[in-house]
RNA sequence: GGUAACGUGGCCGAGUGGCUAGGCAGAGCUCUGCAAAAGCUCGUACAGCGGUUCGAAUCCGCUCGUUACCUCCA
């Protein structure tokens, strides 16, 4: 296969073609939520955005297998907490059990990335069904001589490594800058280097969440789930690993430290693929400044920033109109300027379904067919330069001025080739439904239209129109739905 | 303090040496019973100051401003 994608690779700081290790096979692998909370719209961003890679490479023939995971372990509030983690902490307050918590987060998390229509990864593994590969890891570390054990704890030895690899390669720090800048937190004694971070954590007496090892009885550490599960279901050395920028450091240098010192891979995935943050007000929105809007909240309008709600794919097509690599800043007013937008594009879905190609011959200008063929081929490119959505969203606009004056006439259909014609219908469909992923959303409430037609019912028996009355009735009733005429008013009932 | 980005018209947001980005808002026109939709036209934007160049929003330098990572975070 011999696609020219292009793709950003933090790595190498590059765009570079994109080429699977086993063509057509593609092995991508994005750091998922760790369920202690609503998603929020931060989260909607890289979960867009890997989603339409995955649509896209599926569009030019790759068989993808997306990996995504649940962290349900792990993940400690700071490191002067002793030891709670963030999971945990939350179930005390709320008298739950850990993994009620992490449950309830999992199904809203579902609900949302539904909504959003974001397809399911392939496979959803979840941290705490793999404390036996991640036990594992952290044996091979050992082997390896790139770990210690530290008062049940076990380390990963950060100065060790470096001596033959450079710890800091991906974020492009420097192991002697990072030892300069140490901020002075407490609970390291058990670390050599202040560099080192945890494999195993053992637990304290009042931490819930344990599993024996051969070292305590603890938890793992919070950056060896994904390289783990990663390893497992795609192998040593996949093809992309994605997820947001704030990801980079540290947790993604770890796990290539990790995954470099347990099985000898220089890069366990070859690209490095991050997304930018969401801004509010110019400031990251994220779980630690609380600046944060749920989707949920979003999708309802319910929370103090919010002038209306805004749907879901509103919010997916306000994510697409920039490029993942920038950052993009929250406003009301942009979000109403994408609710536009996505209608816009959706009436010309619907314009689309209703062109019929004229039959019978007529001359085909060859300029208008040209043109048309042109704004046609256009649609795709951009998204072979590192996923441009924004620009592929333009070229959409572009044709879909086309598509609209063939709509009321100004262009004649005629005029263009079938082929032109069928070509241009396929491709915006393709790329507004199948790999933007866009979808028309129930705008109307049924209910809402019933009582405007039974206005008019209303307006007909007045008037004795029997004949329209008769019309609406059988019309409804086509629909599953009985006029009831009782003497207290006009009511209608499902059809039993 | 270290490192890395960014600063584009009223708003959002592509673009990285010469060729219309696009959306929203605004103005005008066409169409129209009214309206809407749609189409066409318009504003002549690239933080500031220097430099390189025939030519810079795009390259280089400085200044100002903003942000991110360095600690859990998508």
């Amino acid at each position: 296969m011999n696609h020219p994608l292009s793709l950003y690779n933090t790595l190498t700081r590059t765009k570079q073609p994109f080429t699977p290790l086993e063509s057509p096979l593609v092995g991508l692998y994005v750091c998922g939520p760790t369920v202690y909370g609503h998603a929020h719209l931060g989260h909607a961003r890289p979960y867009i955005t890997f989603d339409v890679l995955r649509r896209y490479m599926q569009y030019l023939g790759y068989k993808v297998r997306y990996v995504r995971n649940i962290t349900d372990v792990g993940h400690l509030q700071n490191d002067a907490d002793d030891g709670e983690d963030k999971i945990e902490k939350y179930a005390k307050a709320h008298q739950l059990e850990p993994m009620e918590v992490v449950q309830q987060y999992t199904n809203s998390f579902h609900l949302d990335m539904a909504s959003l229509n974001i397809l399911p990864p392939d496979i959803e593994p979840r941290a705490s069904g793999h404390i036996i590969e991640q036990i594992e890891m952290i044996q091979e570390i050992l082997d390896n001589g790139l770990a210690y054990e530290s008062n049940g704890s076990v380390y990963f030895d950060v100065p060790a490594y470096n001596k033959d690899h450079r710890y800091g390669k991906l974020s492009g720090r420097v192991i002697e800058d990072l030892l300069n800048n140490t901020r002075e937190l407490d609970g390291q004694e058990e670390k050599r280097s202040p560099l080192d971070f945890a494999l195993w954590k053992k637990a304290s007496a009042s931490h819930i969440m344990r599993w024996n090892s051969p070292w305590s009885e603890g938890f793992p550490g919070w950056h060896l789930e994904c390289s783990a599960m990663s390893r497992k279901y795609l192998g040593k050395q996949f093809d992309i690993h994605g997820g947001g920028l704030d990801l980079m450091f540290p947790h993604h240098e770890c796990e290539i430290a990790q995954s470099q010192a347990s099985h000898n891979h220089t890069d366990a995935a070859r690209f490095w693929m991050h997304n930018n943050l969401i801004t509010i007000n110019g400031k990251k929105m994220g779980k630690s400044l609380n600046n944060f809007i749920t989707l949920g909240e979003l999708f309802t309008g319910s929370h103090e920033v919010l002038q209306q709600a805004y749907s879901p794919m509103t919010v997916r097509f306000f994510i697409l109109q920039a490029h993942y690599r920038s950052t993009l800043d929250f406003s009301n007013e942009g979000l109403q300027a994408a609710r536009k937008g996505y209608l816009k594009v959706m009436n010309g879905l619907r314009i689309l379904d209703q062109l019929q190609y004229p039959t019978g011959t007529a001359a085909v200008d060859a300029k208008a067919d040209e043109e048309i063929q042109k704004l046609t081929s256009e649609l795709f490119v951009p998204l072979n330069d590192d996923l441009n959505t924004a620009k592929s969203i333009a070229a959409l606009f572009n044709l879909l001025k086309k598509i609209n004056s063939m709509h009321t006439g100004g262009f004649k259909l005629e005029i263009l080739s079938e082929e032109t014609f069928e070509q241009m219908r396929q491709q915006y469909r393709t790329l507004a439904l199948d790999v933007l992923g866009l979808k028309i959303e129930q705008t109307t409430d049924a209910l809402t239209l019933l009582e405007v037609v039974l206005g008019f019912y209303k307006e007909a028996k007045e008037t004795k129109d029997y004949a329209k009355v008769d019309a609406i009735r059988a019309q409804l009733k086509g629909q599953g739905i009985v006029i009831k005429d009782m003497k207290s008013g006009i009511d209608w009932a499902y059809e039993e």
